[in-house]
RNA sequence: GCGCCCAUAGCUCAAUUGGCAGAGCAAAUGACUCUUAAUCAUUAGGUUGUAGGUUCGAUUCCUACUGGGCGCACCA
């Protein structure tokens, strides 16, 4: 097609829609008082065979011209409900108006409720409002429901299109949107559950001079007006611990952080990231609340009924394991003390990609991640980490080379990095310096020195313990969908 | 970033060894006053992702490019 204004079927719309004019009716409503959605309409008609007389508003996902009478299904939020069009009851006019209507136009119905002889809940339209005439067709696949399963026929399936067009995705497919309610359920649990235990949500810069509080790549943007190079956030953490120094015992912030890596099956370049922490408490606090939450959240999402079955059982408290005699296990020694050399040829035999070019802690990182994270499916809290994978965390007591650190695996996935949070500012600007001496040698994920958060640690950072919950990826847990696309409204795509 | 695969009508898909580009749905016209993947008849709808090449002839074979999917790498 040249031009899409060429196209017979936009062509054929747009007709009706100027024809809709010429009769006096306009094709863009302002407004349509509804008295039931379609299930509340069902519902109203319960087991009778006449109903009272309702007004629903929505989309026309099906139509059945039968001569002088109509059938038609009307999808809104809640679902979706049967029309049924009689020529004797509307009179010559509206009968010749419904021959504009298409589907996929968004009308607005009065009529009374009733019950068809095959025993379907349908609306006797009396009168019909045209609230937005569609110029484009929406891609419905027709639906039959057998064994009371709905089998859809000829849908928009697509991948690309389904994410590039996610408007028509979704207004196509309700368990699409199915899916983006239980996420949002669980979001709000989590709201409601760090709300209820005396946390105060707040915000922190996505824009900032230093980026910082985990390891990664970031974006990099320009101020104009202040002539000076900015980073896209990483993660929410030193900022949200100034807010602890500042005298808040508790907050918590959902937002999305950006990360300037690959794209995947489980990584999109902005995703949606809890932190939370609270002063006075340490690592072994926030297990529990972690353990806490993740049931509520598990609970929100099991409230859904498209996700009922998929939510896994969660037995609280998770099994603890040992971030370094897990690796010894694996590793048939002692991991810590194993010379450079010893790593990586251990690296090596584990499938890790130029063992060479990598730094000790990160030949760690990888060894464990090899050996011991794949393997976690049921949620496993893993704790202790090494200090130098941990520049954020206060050391172990009565172990200063390891940190009181944990992270929540589950279904072979991250799902929660905590730790206690480092308070000396003495040892954290002695970590910040082995940060910078391995970006000097080349680990471009390594942070450097942050003065300025150093100075809010100097003035008294009270203990605290942090969370950090990537939500993408737990409700992609809790739910079963493998793809973060399919959790994540509008993924990033490139250009078309 | 690397490898493999994919791109045909608005949507979902066909097209034999390289030989006139098709179907279903959606659309238009007509028939039908309880249908529900409604049905029936007729009609229209295409620069086969883009640019080149091989060939008498390319949707089909080759090259490059664009976009996408899957896997690997990086990462959470």
């Amino acid at each position: 097609m040249t031009t899409e204004e060429q196209n017979f079927v936009l062509k054929a719309r747009r007709e009706k829609h100027d024809a809709l004019i010429a009769r006096g009716i306009a094709p863009y409503a302002y407004r349509f008082v509804r008295t039931h959605t379609s299930a509340s309409a069902v519902a109203a008609l319960g087991q009778a065979d006449e109903g009272e007389v309702v007004r629903v508003a929505g989309r026309i996902v099906a139509w059945r011209g039968q001569g002088k009478t109509s059938f038609a299904h009307l999808a809104d939020d809640a679902g979706r409900i049967q029309l049924y069009f009689r020529k004797d009851d509307l009179g010559e006019e509206l009968s010749e108006t419904l021959k504009l209507f298409d589907i996929g136009d968004v009308i607005g119905i009065s009529g009374a409720l009733f019950r068809t002889k095959t025993g379907e809940a349908t609306v006797r339209v009396a009168s019909a409002e045209m609230l937005a005439k569609s110029l484009r067709p929406l891609p419905f696949g027709k639906e039959e429901t057998v064994d009371g399963v709905i089998v859809r026929h000829s849908g928009f399936s697509d991948p690309e299109q389904r994410y590039r067009q996610r408007a028509v995705d979704l207004a196509v497919h309700p368990d699409v949107r199915a899916s983006f309610v239980a996420r949002s359920k669980m979001i709000s649990a989590l709201r409601a559950f760090l709300d209820a235990k005396g946390f105060l949500e707040v915000e922190t810069p996505v824009l900032q001079p230093l980026y910082g509080g985990a390891a990664a790549r970031p974006f990099t943007t320009h101020h104009n007006a202040l002539d000076m190079p900015l980073f896209l956030r990483i993660a929410d953490e030193l900022y949200l611990k100034r807010l602890i120094v500042g005298g808040f015992d508790a907050v918590y912030e959902i937002g999305h952080d950006f990360r300037n890596e690959g794209v995947d099956r489980t990584h999109n370049p902005e995703f949606t990231m809890l932190e939370w922490y609270q002063a006075y408490a340490d690592y072994t606090d926030m297990m529990l609340l972690v353990e806490q939450l993740l049931v509520a959240a598990a609970n929100a999402v099991r409230a859904h009924p498209a996700y009922a079955a998929s939510v896994p059982a969660l037995a609280t408290p998770f099994p603890r394991i040992e971030w370094v005699s897990a690796l010894n296990t694996v590793l048939g020694g002692d991991a810590l003390a194993m010379s450079d050399a010893e790593l990586q040829s251990a690296a090596e035999r584990a499938g890790v990609a130029k063992p060479d070019t990598l730094s000790r802690p990160k030949l760690l990182d990888e060894l464990f991640q090899a050996h011991v994270e794949r393997a976690l499916h049921e949620p496993t809290f893993v704790v202790d980490y090494p200090l130098e994978l941990s520049p954020l965390a206060k050391p172990k007591r009565g172990a200063p080379g390891l940190t009181e650190r944990f992270e929540l695996f589950a279904g072979g996935r991250e799902l929660a990095n905590a730790f206690s949070e480092l308070n000396d500012p003495i040892d954290q600007r002695r970590r910040f310096e082995a940060q910078a001496k391995l970006r000097a040698a080349g680990d471009e994920e390594a942070p450097g020195v942050d003065e300025d958060y150093l100075r809010a640690m100097e003035h008294g950072m009270p203990p605290m313990g942090g969370v950090g919950v990537g939500i993408d990826r737990l409700f992609m847990y809790l739910s079963g969908i493998s793809h973060i696309r399919d959790v994540i409204l509008f993924p990033t795509m490139r250009p078309e």
